[in-house]
RNA sequence: GGGCCCGUAGCUCAGUUGGUUAGAGCAGGGGACUCAUAAUCCCUUGGUCGGGGGUUCGAGUCCCUCCGGGCCUACCA
């Protein structure tokens, strides 16, 4: 370790319109592990983080709740802070988007953007809602697709989910706002965009340098964006990028273009900048040693959803102001459960607090260390994995050193030279350097697999030794004190190993040895001559039964309580704030819609579709109807046959990529593997129609 | 449909630039110990490295193809 290092190190911000789950934390776990390791190596590591404040998104909530944004960001605010803390991510500091700082750095970047001429004016026609007053983003409007084929009702602002054309809000016909059910009118407003094709050549270079960026993340922008002049196809155009949005909008006002705000993901990445400059201010420091210095490294730790905005826009806009460009953009996968995305249904969307409330945050940080690799694959928390790994790997081999051999050491204390332990502590710590360069390389599944090697040798060499027949034999409490010298030493060499990844297990290590761990490079000498306090119980074993009891309050968060009382149904209002109620319709209207019984006579797996499922209906007697149904990742078609669900059986019939569908299986919920289809009652036969 | 990635023991994964009889942890089986949070230690069962073809003196490792899975994108809700 011979150059101090000075490190900036973020995870992506979290967007003040929820609540940290168990998915985020994926990388906050990550990024914070490895900010720890840098400090513990001696570097100068800063780690800086904020809310994301500023939408469309939080402008509505806040209107819904009957509040001001910023009371809304405020206790949004509170409780990330609050479960990011009980987790052991250790900020420096943790801003918010919506600051002083951030307005005054977004007026520098935007400035230097102007001067660089990137920043071009053009006039877009968007959907504004006059009893709202305001431009409706695409998703809030609904309505008709325009295509002369399709014609499918209710569709986002978009793109159509019936036959998939893509179109502007403004296209649509008999469009209405999901804000107030009016209906919205066309207005032309100008928006300002970047020309990011201008940097192309220098966003080729800095993505494709295999240095900034891991292999697959190059691989995918030039697929997706840059195109590739050597190839066939060659180089594709960047798209110009929309960062206005016109009033009424919750963020900064753009100096120079009274009315307009600029778009979240404008002001977002700044809060990177705006935040290190509240932790500067608040230490005396400058800010352009950290974002103007190329001696200073900058690491952006990030899921793979944001890849675009972290990759493309942002070194673009950094190369542009002339700030220092990312050292590394650290791009992680996403969290499944069970092997399945998270599901509120199945109780799989757990809450940080709620986590929190059955389990100690250790074990998600050693299960997620041991789960992590330097690429971009999702990783899987498997509950009995999680509960086996974190008790066989941390209880029974680590921890067990200290617990076993503790208590003989007590009165005794370490011995005043490091005994011979067969090599033991020095080839621990020669396993120092490639668990360090694990650790630098976000391999921390390499780093806990390496630890528990050396967490599996030492336990051999307490057996061999018989610390407690020793204590039985006063004559050898020499000896004694020698065996658990050796055995607390291995066992403080992997507590250090593993201080960024359990940084409690850390400081209890030192209260027992009396030597606080501070530094990587305790790890290479043997600690002698130290009092051992009396032992304390390091981490209770993770019980599966709380992790049952864990998944069951989550699935109560979502799901109604069926409890007794009276009007005792805690129903969560979101389903409705995602999708506000319809217009206004007469008895006629809807008598025009023919729901039927109908009962699932087949149901097969359409090998190309990722959600379609092919059913075969019977209304009775010998009608059939074949509809297209997705709900593939909800329902095994087995499970489905002979069901009777309802359907509507005078949809006009569609002409779909893989056959006509003739109507429509009515479900609720958002879609994916969450899809309920309706039920219907004992005594109901296909064919009957539903009034 | 297009792009990317993956497929090694029941499970989670290692397998360096192709080189001798393919490894670990957990789980399973047998034994030992009793200091420790039913922890630990010793021994042990178990794999035609997704299938097939090819290159090579030699392939889990390279190439082709097929099958299966994941992600992105499109399509679809």
């Amino acid at each position: 370790m011979s150059t101090k290092r000075q490190i900036l190190v973020t995870a992506a911000l979290p967007y003040a319109n929820g609540p940290i789950h168990i998915g985020h934390l994926v990388e906050y776990i990550q990024t914070d592990i490895w900010v720890r390791f840098q400090r513990l190596r001696g570097h100068r590591c800063i780690f800086i983080c904020a809310d994301d404040t500023h939408g469309t998104a939080i402008m509505i909530r806040a209107r819904q709740e009957g509040r001001s944004e910023e009371a809304l960001i405020e206790e949004m605010q509170g409780n990330h802070e609050r479960d990011f803390a009980n987790f052991g991510v250790s900020f420096d500091n943790y801003g918010s988007t919506n600051s002083d700082e951030n307005r005054e750095k977004c007026a520098v970047m935007w400035q230097s953007i102007r001067d660089a001429g990137l920043v071009k004016e053009q006039d877009v026609e968007q959907l504004y809602d006059v009893e709202a007053g305001t431009f409706l983003a695409d998703r809030f409007v609904r309505g008709t697709c325009p295509d002369p084929n399709c014609g499918a009702k209710n569709q986002p602002g978009d793109n159509c989910s019936v036959c998939g054309i893509t179109y502007t809000p403004a296209e649509l016909i008999d469009p209405v706002s999901t804000l107030s059910g009016s209906t919205p009118e066309i207005r032309s407003a100008p928006h300002l965009f970047i020309e990011l094709e201008q940097l192309h050549e220098f966003l080729e270079e800095w993505t494709q340098s295999d240095e900034h960026l891991q292999p697959e993340t190059a691989n995918y922008l030039k697929g997706h964006f840059l195109g590739d002049p050597k190839s066939p196809e060659g180089r594709k155009e960047l798209k110009d990028w929309d960062i206005s949005r016109p009033a009424p909008y919750f963020g900064f006002e753009i100096p120079d273009s009274p009315g307009n705000y600029w778009y979240v993901w404008f002001d977002a990445p700044i809060g990177y900048m705006a935040s290190t400059q509240q932790w500067c201010n608040k230490h005396g420091e400058a800010f352009d040693d950290w974002w103007r210095d190329d001696a200073t490294e900058i690491h952006h730790f990030i899921g793979k959803d944001i890849t675009y905005f972290h990759t493309l826009f942002w070194p673009g806009m950094l190369k542009s102001a002339g700030y220092n460009l990312p050292t590394k953009v650290h791009i992680h996968g996403f969290l499944t459960v069970a092997g399945e995305k998270m599901s509120k249904s199945q109780g799989t969307f757990v809450m940080a607090a709620t986590y929190l409330n059955h389990l100690d945050p250790s074990y998600l940080r050693y299960f997620y260390a041991s789960k992590l690799g330097p690429r971009t694959d999702d990783i899987d928390l498997n509950l009995e994995e999680f509960v086996n790994k974190v008790n066989s790997d941390l209880v029974g081999k680590v921890i067990n050193l200290a617990s076993r051999t503790a208590k003989f050491a007590h009165g005794l204390g370490l011995c005043e030279t490091y005994p011979d332990d067969g090599g033991l502590f020095k080839q621990g710590a020669a396993a120092g350097h490639e668990i360090a360069e694990a650790y630098e390389k976000c391999d921390y599944n390499r780093a806990m697999r390496l630890i528990m090697e050396l967490a599996d040798r030492a336990n051999p060499y307490v057996e061999s030794q018989e610390p407690w027949a020793l204590a039985k034999d006063p004559d050898k409490s020499e000896r004694l004190q020698q065996v658990c010298t050796v055995a607390l030493n291995l066992f403080r060499q992997l507590a250090i190993y593993l201080a960024p990844v359990l940084p409690k297990l850390a400081e209890q290590t030192g209260e027992l040895l009396n030597d606080s761990i501070t530094e990587w490079e305790q790890s290479q000498t043997p600690l002698t001559g130290k009092p051992v306090s009396k032992f304390k119980h390091l981490m209770q074993r993770a019980d599966l039964k709380k992790v049952e009891a864990m998944i069951e309050e989550s699935k109560q968060e979502e799901v109604p309580q069926d409890t007794s009382g009276e009007s005792s149904f805690q129903d969560s209002d979101q389903p409705l704030k995602d999708e506000p109620l319809a217009e206004e319709i007469t008895i006629d209207d809807f008598a025009k819609v023919d729901l039927r019984v109908a009962r699932i006579i087949q149901a097969e797996h359409v090998e190309e579709a990722r959600k379609l499922l092919k059913i075969t209906l019977s209304l009775g007697g010998e009608e059939r109807r074949t509809v297209f149904a997705g709900i593939k990742q909800a329902y095994d078609p087995e499970k489905l046959t002979g069901r009777l669900v309802v359907m509507v059986a005078n949809l006009a019939p569609r002409k779909m990529k893989f056959g006509v569908s003739e109507g429509m299986i009515v479900a609720s919920g958002p879609g994916g593997s969450d899809v309920f289809l309706l039920g219907v009652d004992e005594g109901a036969q296909p064919g009957q129609r539903v009034h």
